[in-house]
RNA sequence: CGGUGAGUAGCGCAGCCUGGUAGCGCACCUGCCUUGGGAGCAGGGGGUCGCUGGUUCGAUUCCAGUCUCACCGACCA
């Protein structure tokens, strides 16, 4: 590709509204251009990237043994009907009418078109398993796009339903996407962790999370540093907890506490530990019920573990005037002693064998001392719902405590069991003849993501600097003065050898100056650029610098394609 | 949707408080010059100052409304 017929427009200084560093340099390197909040153009040099990956992706899904197809974007709202989340979905999918009046909307995910294929076409144990991929557009109206392709309106996914027989049958296809997807974020180079992670709107049983590691991922996730468990922080378990043997002596006794608001206020005024006091919230679901949760006043609730043990739709801070309605007292001062309203109480495991503690009385200014679980206070239940932290004792392993990373979620395999086979009624005749709903599995990958993640990942002050097996060219050739017929003759040369041999390389044939060309060439992220210069040329030299780690080689004219040609394909490599 | 901030040339910004010919850097065009890390000189083009209304002789500037965008929370590949 010749540099002066191509089209990468690159900029010297940063959208001013561009926050994280890849959003920043795929601006800046001519990758994508904004057209609306969270909608995206691909430019040529951000296409070229996307589509290494998705070949990548391609190759692994095909050789895991799923077959591609494409689903359209518009999906007809009958089907989501059907599925009980038209109602469900809430703003996030966008709904229109067509001119018959009929409701349409932009698929976000695509489990009711594809269960609707297969209801009608699988009819037989015979013809599973089977698991359908594509690579497709999707919408999402999400209330916050941001940070360029990594939150996007408008993006594009790999996604990948199976279907097989039974659960056990379903488990192993999830367990061959799973180990595919391994060797996806294996093969582009990234640092990455597979995670146990929370269903959420998709639903089913269980998933897991791939995470690529970067300080500005949008998820914390955990991970024991000594046994295999890595969980999303949303999901992690606590480490089951042993109670207690103090013996209940003291006397409960209010005390003032005036102004003290936060446990680290009142421990601080009553000099005792924030473990040894106890924080109360209370929460309201979208239907008005409320609920009290109690924690160690050290420790942080996880507000996705409660909604998940209460079963509720949504969960929120309860107002002022709920709080009040339900234990008479303002906030600050709350506590499960002396309620107006007989509300659960579900407190975190820890709580359990909590003796002699600190929490609040329900009254201004008021706390108790010494109060004590089972005596003082009942608890409807006791489970896990506060956020792990690092160093916490792993949940699996005897010895291990946990470490904490920020990751970005590039993909996410979910076991879904039954959930739309049966909604939408997919059947299969097993070997005896009998009806038998179909289990699923889906898989996705966000493909604009990844590429995102990977420049997070791999960038410094000069710009991206791209692991090959995504890189838009592999290679570049620079030449230093364009009107120096020698060296124009020897790089365009070198260029059309790189090219024979199958290498992807951009030649810089721009009249421009030498730091000009540097420059962008760095930008973009090209990991191997080839400088013919007329100093190297007088003997017989051209200079080969090598993006990630900064090397700058000399080397003989005559050998610097194989060089080329043994470095990328070294990069390309995938024993697996 | 709530909280914060911003809309002035393709990009980054100043001007507005105190109303009176709309500016700077980069980019772009022409010429000269230059060629190993975003050169230099000279000349040039490009704006209904987000939109609507109000106040005023006169509004980018003051007032009201409105739209859009970005950032912080819940959603998610």
């Amino acid at each position: 590709m010749l540099y002066s017929r191509y089209f990468i427009p690159t900029v010297k200084e940063t959208p001013s509204d561009a926050e994280v560093i890849s959003h920043q340099l795929m601006l800046r390197a001519g990758m994508i251009r904004k057209l609306a909040s969270g909608i995206y153009n691909y430019l040529p040099l951000g296409l070229r990237s996307i589509r290494k990956f998705e070949n990548i992706v391609r190759e692994e899904m095909d050789k895991a043994g799923a077959i591609e197809m494409l689903m359209p974007t518009v999906q007809p709202a009958e089907l989501w009907q059907e599925s009980g989340r038209w109602a469900f979905y809430g703003k996030e999918l966008l709904r229109f009418k067509d001119r018959k009046e009929a409701e349409f909307c932009l698929g976000p995910t695509h489990e009711e078109v594809i269960t609707d294929m297969v209801r009608r076409e699988i009819k037989s144990y015979r013809q599973m398993p089977i698991n359908f991929y594509q690579i497709q557009g999707k919408f999402r109206d999400e209330i916050r796009p941001r940070f360029g392709l990594m939150r996007g309106r408008e993006f594009i996914m790999k996604d990948a339903y199976s279907f097989d027989v039974d659960s056990a049958a379903a488990d192993f296809s999830y367990e061959k996407m799973y180990n595919a997807y391994m060797r996806i974020f294996d093969r582009c180079g990234l640092n990455f962790r597979a995670v146990e992670a929370d269903t959420g709107s998709i639903g089913g049983s269980f998933s897991h999370e791939f995470m690529v590691l970067a300080d500005s991922g949008e998820d914390a996730i955990v991970s024991c540093d000594s046994c295999r468990y890595a969980a999303n922080v949303e999901k992690a378990e606590s480490p089951l907890f042993t109670a207690s043997s103090d013996t209940i002596s003291e006397p409960l006794q209010k005390v003032s506490t005036p102004e003290m608001k936060t446990i680290v206020d009142v421990a601080a005024f009553l000099d005792v530990e924030s473990a040894k006091t106890i924080k109360t919230l209370v929460y309201a679901s979208d239907t008005g019920e409320l609920v009290m949760a109690l924690l160690r006043g050290d420790h942080e609730l996880n507000e996705l573990k409660l909604k998940n043990h209460l079963g509720w739709g949504e969960i929120l801070m309860a107002t002022e005037e709920q709080i009040f309605s339900c234990t008479g007292s303002p906030i600050g001062f709350l506590g499960p002693i002396g309620l107006k309203m007989d509300i659960p109480v579900i407190a975190d495991q820890v709580v359990q064998g909590m003796m002699h503690v600190v929490l609040g009385a329900n009254e201004k200014d008021q706390h108790f001392i010494n109060a004590s679980v089972g005596r003082d206070f009942e608890v409807t239940r006791f489970v896990d719902i506060r956020t792990v932290t690092a160093g916490d004792a792993c949940p699996r392993c005897e010895s291990g405590k946990l470490e904490m990373w920020r990751g970005i979620e590039v993909g996410h395999v979910f076991k879904l069991g039954t959930k739309y086979s049966k909604a939408l009624n997919a059947t299969y005749l097993d070997p005896n003849g009998k009806e038998q709903i179909i289990f699923m599995g889906c898989y996705g990958i966000g493909i604009g993501r990844t590429v995102a993640a990977a420049i997070e990942q791999n960038h410094d002050e000069n710009g991206i600097i791209f692991p090959i097996p995504i890189a838009p060219f592999h290679c570049s050739v620079v030449a230093v003065n364009t009107k120096d017929s020698g060296v124009m003759a020897a790089a365009e040369e070198i260029y059309l050898k790189l090219e024979s041999v199958g290498i992807e390389v951009l030649f810089d044939d721009r009249d421009e100056r030498p730091g000009v060309k540097f420059k962008d060439n760095d930008l973009i992220g090209i990991p191997l650029r080839i400088v013919v210069g007329s100093k190297g040329l007088a003997e017989g030299k051209v200079e080969l610098n090598i993006r990630s780690s900064g090397e700058v080689l000399s080397v003989v004219v005559d050998d610097v394609v194989t060089m080329v040609k043994q470095l990328v394909d070294a990069a390309l490599v995938h024993n697996m």
